[in-house]
DNA sequence: CCCCTATTTAATTTTCGTCAAACATCCAGA
DNA sequence: TCTGGATGTTTGACGAAAATTAAATAGGGG
């Protein structure tokens, strides 16, 4: 089972092979406001969990094990964001959430707040009955 | 700041004054699933932050600011876990889930998820229309 | 060939927890 | 009364996970 700082890796691992083709260490640690020096150490680690292959200063590949989970986690990010921005929370706060939550959620919750997002989406009056709540707080 | 573990040890010691009217390190250790040992070491550092008073092989009373923090470190984990349970998340995993994710959340997003559980409380109809999109799944 | 940048290694830190042994408290029985 | 377990608590040595720092090393362009 992969710990939460192996799924933020292979996560961004994934996002970046997808957007640039490659993923270097000094990418990955940028993205993850890590030293490439943890990155490194994580990478290694996950060569030998069989999620990618690494060769040391020339690059890395994920394997199919590697492509599925981080598909996997790159959707359940994506959702989590979305969802936080639907129910009206502050933009710079989002990511951090995100960031925080996305590793301690069963997959069982996963699907419910796919479903809530669903719903949410189909009817614009329940983002505007929360705005409405949400601005109501504020007079308190 | 308080981290996570600190925050544990807060809420359910708040949590067990509030219910017996005191709460012993083995109370503690019990409740949070983890050695006495642990427990005595975290009650230190608490007392020497201020969010108790401890006298050792005696008992430790929560300070002002540790009643404050407790009752609102309660609170958020009470709203998490009517929020799971709302949205149709399976009872044996919503203690885990929220255990996982309280600490992590910004209170803005807090507020914005007390609004939505206010916002799918009042309407029943919401929560049957989540209920039907979850039986969907099972087909899929 | 040398230098600059990228990467790696090794030692250390922080946070959270375990385990075993020492210590304190309480209470029952001689 | 005092005493010796049983119970509860504390201490200190240790470990795992994740990251940092500083120093060593590798590779690519002038």
């Amino acid at each position: 089972m992969p710990t939460p700082s192996m799924e933020d890796h292979i996560e961004i691992i994934y996002s970046l092979i997808e957007q640039k083709g490659y993923a270097r260490v000094s990418d990955i640690a940028e993205a993850l406001s890590v030293l490439p020096s943890s990155v490194t150490k994580m990478v290694q680690k996950l060569d030998k969990d069989g999620y990618l292959i690494y060769e040391r200063y020339r690059g890395l590949v994920l394997t199919p094990r590697g492509q599925k989970l981080g598909k996997r986690l790159l959707k359940r990010h994506d959702l989590l964001e979305q969802f936080l921005r639907l129910i009206g929370v502050d933009e710079d706060l989002i990511y951090k959430d995100v960031e925080g939550i996305e590793h301690h959620l069963s997959w069982n919750s996963i699907n419910r707040i796919a479903d809530l997002v669903q719903m949410l989406e189909e009817n614009p009056d329940l983002l505007m009955k929360l705005e409405k709540l949400k601005n109501e707080q504020k007079e308190s």
